[in-house]
DNA sequence: CGGGACCTTGATTATCTTCAATGCTAGTGG
DNA sequence: CCACTAGCATTGAAGATAATCAAGGTCCCG
């Protein structure tokens, strides 16, 4: 039972990573998850994500790299994301249409049709990539329950700093970040439409943590300086993270 | 292809109406859910939910009477309910569990185990519970996604309203309230730690309804005098609860 | 060398929370 | 039958948090 190693790398690498942090994966199992997706696609930023195949059938789309949202707009031109899609998630276009949510690039994002993966192969691979797909879609919806919390409990700071550990702990799991650095490429204005604040007084929320010596944050690159101090920030509700999540790892 | 009569009752009743509303059953399918659940246990209010069966597995439970809620709790006590289960609402543990929610009654509780409705059947009776079925799952994800647009992007006004709407949506759906009338059994401190707000503040949200005639509410009884307007005052988000949402029910 | 998108800042205002009482109602025990 | 209590709803006042409004400032790109 071989794990990816670290050096390997293709363009679906945080797809399979991802899921084999939920599941162990064997060599063979990756394979498949890499040779599973095809059909890269490429959507500049403020366009909506087209799910259709060649058939015109929405399929689900794997993000390979580039971030995406799934949001929900009042009339008025309020917004609301609900979901961040970030290099190894996978979208499901019948939850968003479902849902009621549209989805948009935030920045460049390239994508992989994903629906291979999820025809059942009668086989141990199979049942292993059927079973990390059943943990993904767990982890979806532990994540919008955090949200709700989150949007409910949390103060500005604390909501930010919540955030913050969720995004790198995501990240990790994709092997897209190392032990204190994350990628952040979204505007102020994306990140305030996220955690329901004004964009104003995001960009005070945030020099407030850089300030404080919690993180730095430039050029897209968010870093975090003190994650005990960010966690704790987070209201004692960031512990999960680090905690009880990351233990289903192994 | 018969539908349960408005005259019928029994117990069980607001499970099955409620799945109706989402999958045409017939008289035997309904005779089936009703058989279907056993054990009633009553719980008092402000007591934790047990789900554990006699072999002392956690089974679903499927709610007869009273309201009961799933909370996330913060260290210094702060406390936000993500889900509402009232009568009808079938209760899954293992979301719970998943989610790290716990679950305790607001009021009174009376269930019944529905594990039994889980377990497949291979007839037509069957694929059409599981239907049933998959529609409430889906259903709870829009209501979820939903709380997230409602804390993120509503004012207090705005939230009110359309929390107002949604269990208006719920509870016809199950049989539970005439044309404009509903039950609200909860204080305003659980309405408040739904709504994310302070007691205070949801205290004079409701009076401001009740001010401007959009609602009339006491002793647990809520009554929508002028449905228009509180979709209005949803901003314009409240719109989908009589529109495409009912439209699933044919 | 513009122009545009994004970030930052200060001033002001609004929304909502917190604190502290007071009132109301139902249940309890004398 | 009547205090007495406990939980909940309501009210007012004060304060904090976050939104809004209005300018600059920076950086990148054509």
């Amino acid at each position: 039972m071989q794990r990816l190693s670290l050096t390997e790398t293709s363009w679906a690498t945080p797809i399979s990573r991802w899921l084999a942090s939920y599941v162990a994966l064997t060599a063979a199992d990756i394979a498949f998850v890499e040779n599973a997706l095809t059909d890269m696609r490429t959507f500049p930023a403020s366009t909506d994500l087209r799910f259709e195949d060649v058939a015109g059938i929405p399929q689900p789309l794997a993000v390979v790299s580039g971030w995406a949202a799934g949001s929900a707009f009042m009339a008025d031109g309020r917004r609301q994301i609900v979901s961040l899609f970030m290099p190894g998630d996978i979208i499901d276009p019948s939850d968003l249409r479902a849902t009621g949510l549209t989805s948009a690039a935030l920045t460049t994002t390239k994508t992989l049709e994903a629906a291979a993966l999820f025809r059942s192969r009668d086989d141990k691979t199979g049942a292993r990539i059927a079973e990390a797909l059943r943990a993904y879609g767990r982890a979806v919806q532990v994540r919008r329950v955090r949200h709700i919390v989150r949007l409910g409990r949390l103060s500005a700071y604390e909501r930010t700093a919540d955030l913050i550990l969720e995004l790198h702990d995501r990240q990790q799991r994709a092997g897209l970040a190392d032990q204190r650095i994350i990628s952040l490429p979204l505007t102020q204005e994306a990140l305030s439409d996220h955690l329901g604040l004004s964009v104003v007084h995001v960009n005070r929320t945030l020099q407030q943590l850089r300030r404080e010596g919690l993180i730095d944050y430039q050029g897209g690159r968010l870093i975090l300086r003190d994650r005990a101090r960010l966690s704790a920030a987070a209201g004692l509700l960031g512990e999960a993270y680090g905690g009880a999540a990351l233990s289903g790892s192994a």
